[in-house]
DNA sequence: GCACTTTTGTCGAGCAACCGACGAAAGTTG
DNA sequence: CAACTTTCGTCGGTTGCTCGACAAAAGTGC
């Protein structure tokens, strides 16, 4: 029977994962033992590299006592970012921080042999380059571009990713790379990486996309929110009050039917100018254009239908619009505003905060860094390697 | 260091809380001990009462095995469900089976102090009666109709609870009766009862209550979904597509001024029919008036469209419809399952089973039981019980 | 009733982790 | 440079948990 206030060594290691030194006796201190045995534990993480002495601290009049850090060149991690057309790998060190990546414009539907094969490469060669060890990566983070299986590591029949359907995306990069693999959607960790970065403070965080499709990332209570099926988050197909748009889903009224980069473009045409895709409608805007400006304030109108009913549902503290649109200047996002805070229960949007993004392109990749490296410090994979060391 | 794979008594405990009994060497083989350490382990569990032997398994030849289990009478917990006009307080054991309960017909906005007070009075009696100590009472759960702060058990802004803002109900609950109070909305905790009961294997669940008003009690990832202020799942105030019907909240459209139940009312009576609330309708509906189950329907469609829209953000495996109209037979959920199944995603609604409610009145105190039960069980709680008897 | 089987309870050995102490180390102050 | 202060590293003592052993207990089968 373990009636001892016993502490495993991942307890006072997650005391210094803020990265901010501390000394021994301050550690000793809020954890609620005595020096000797935390100097025990400091001992074991600086073995194992994860804690590094940092200098000493300023002397109040004798000797000064060392403080010790967070380690983040111990190990490695990866996060990678797939999206429709291109592919983005990052490596990184524990902190987040980047030391290097390789992109490639690689169509998805080329199929998982190719894309995770690129990826492997990619991975290799940024290891090589910086002179460190296959081994040393200990986590590696993946976004897809559709619905994701967390559980298992497998797309579910992602629309546009064809091939993929259950295949074993974490088992593929597992064998190759020789480390844990951690997959999901690319909405999902576009939000992870915005909420990381931006609002640590956030528990209640909701990511929309808006691009050539909507979509949304939502982290409630802290945790990101998968469903069943790992479709949650699903905005573009919900129905926007008031419209009537036939989309390519077969439905009608659906909200990327209207508020989508194609859909605007579509609008601005029917008004006579020359827009093609997405990337066009956001250069008309910052060029000022008039005719783009309304037409995003309406697409916001709409995406503020369907937010404001996502406030009453999820009650977030915070929405960041991200994706290409919100590129396109303030229009978007004072449509969205004007309705949210209008249509939504005043007691959720009292402290509620509209934000646009601040990370933009890095924010999906960012999150697969962090989805990685919240895998290869948790509790259970750190006094896992503790004991084996012992 | 802590290299050892030692065992805290509550995991021990973990593997009994589903209320099998088992041998010791079962649980030495599937918990990786001695089975003499497992024998310690017991005997602490069984010195406090959380387990009680169980009588002998069948002899394989030799000396037959005892058996041990989940001690059910070990404790009591308190669930208490307080209505627009009702409390229904109830005393349960750990196992969640019902002793004995209390109710009044009492109004919400007669304010805290009378609603908690008879609460008090009424939990001091049931206890009484049973003959069993006051003390022995270990958790408190309460579900409040309106927005709740879950993390402090205070209301926030509940519009049909006068005095309750910020009232600090879980404090004046501990203070009178001397055991932790967990406090929640109350559609959350018939969400937490229906799951609990009805569909425990289920991790993303939501229920739906559609009486007077209409709320949503959220379970994703097998967690309650509380949003920041803890008005997550407020279905009635989100706009349905293709409706302008003026809600008693300022804005048209609203779900509550179509589906609800005093909406449907005033629908029926402008057929003619003599319908004064939402009880009539169910009335009418159950005689198998025509009209009725349209108007039935006619809601069912509309609710649909909403959560059509919940489906596509949260994901569910399962809805479960609640409240006094689902009792008002199937029209409502055939109004339903049409819509949703028709504007959801399909990968969404592929598995998606939607039901009505099976607990139906007892629904929340189930919940409230629930949630005190699992708070008086948690690991933290039961170590540091453990410790305090050593 | 006797041999056999299996579990139970108890007990001592082993061991890991924590603690407090003590001398050495490394600063500051005058 | 000496006195003082504070931390560092080490070490022995203690605690408390785990394990395996062993005899007693409680069944079965002939």
């Amino acid at each position: 029977m373990c009636f001892t206030a016993l502490m495993r060594t991942s307890e006072l290691f997650d005391l210094l994962r803020d990265g901010r030194p501390r000394t021994r006796a301050e550690l000793a201190r809020t954890a609620g033992v005595a020096r000797s045995s935390v100097a025990a534990h400091i001992d074991a993480l600086t073995r194992l590299g994860y804690v590094a002495p940092v200098g000493d601290a300023a002397s109040t009049g004798g000797r000064p006592a060392s403080l010790f850090a967070l380690n983040p060149a111990a190990r490695l991690v990866v996060g990678v970012d797939v999206g429709a057309t291109h592919v983005l790998v990052e490596l990184a060190d524990l902190a987040g921080a980047p030391l290097g990546d390789a992109r490639a414009d690689l169509d998805v539907a080329e199929g998982p042999e190719a894309v995770l094969g690129w990826i492997v490469d990619a991975v290799q060669r940024l290891v090589a380059e910086h002179g460190r060890e296959p081994r040393e990566v200990v986590a590696l983070g993946i976004g897809l571009p559709g619905p994701v299986e967390h559980a298992t590591g497998m797309p579910i029949s992602p629309p546009i990713m064809p091939g993929w359907h259950r295949f074993d995306v974490a088992g593929h990069l597992r064998e190759r790379l020789g480390c844990p693999v951690l997959v999901d959607n690319d909405v999902n960790i576009m939000a992870l990486g915005e909420q990381r970065t931006a609002w640590p403070e956030t528990d209640d965080f909701v990511l929309v996309k808006v691009a050539t499709g909507i979509g949304a990332g939502i982290i409630s209570g802290g945790r990101l929110q998968r469903g069943a099926q790992g479709t949650a988050g699903d905005l573009g197909h919900v129905r926007v009050p008031g419209s009537s748009a036939p989309c390519r889903c077969g439905n009608e009224g659906c909200l990327e039917a209207v508020a989508a980069g194609p859909a605007i473009a579509a609008a601005l045409r029917e008004q006579g100018l020359e827009v093609e895709g997405t990337g066009d409608v956001v250069a008309l805007a910052r060029l000022g254009s008039v005719e783009a400006a309304r037409a995003l304030r309406q697409a916001g109108r709409d995406l503020g239908e369907v937010l404001a009913m996502l406030v009453n549902l999820v009650n977030p503290s915070v929405i960041v619009i991200g994706g290409r649109l919100a590129g396109a200047g303030e229009d978007l996002l004072a449509g969205i505003s004007e309705v949210v805070y209008r249509r939504s229960l005043p007691l959720a949007t009292e402290h509620l905060r509209i934000a646009a993004s601040t990370t933009q392109a890095d924010a999906a990749v960012r999150g697969a860094v962090a989805l990685a490296i919240e895998h290869a410090l948790s509790p259970e994979v750190l006094d896992a390697e503790t004991r084996a060391m012992a």
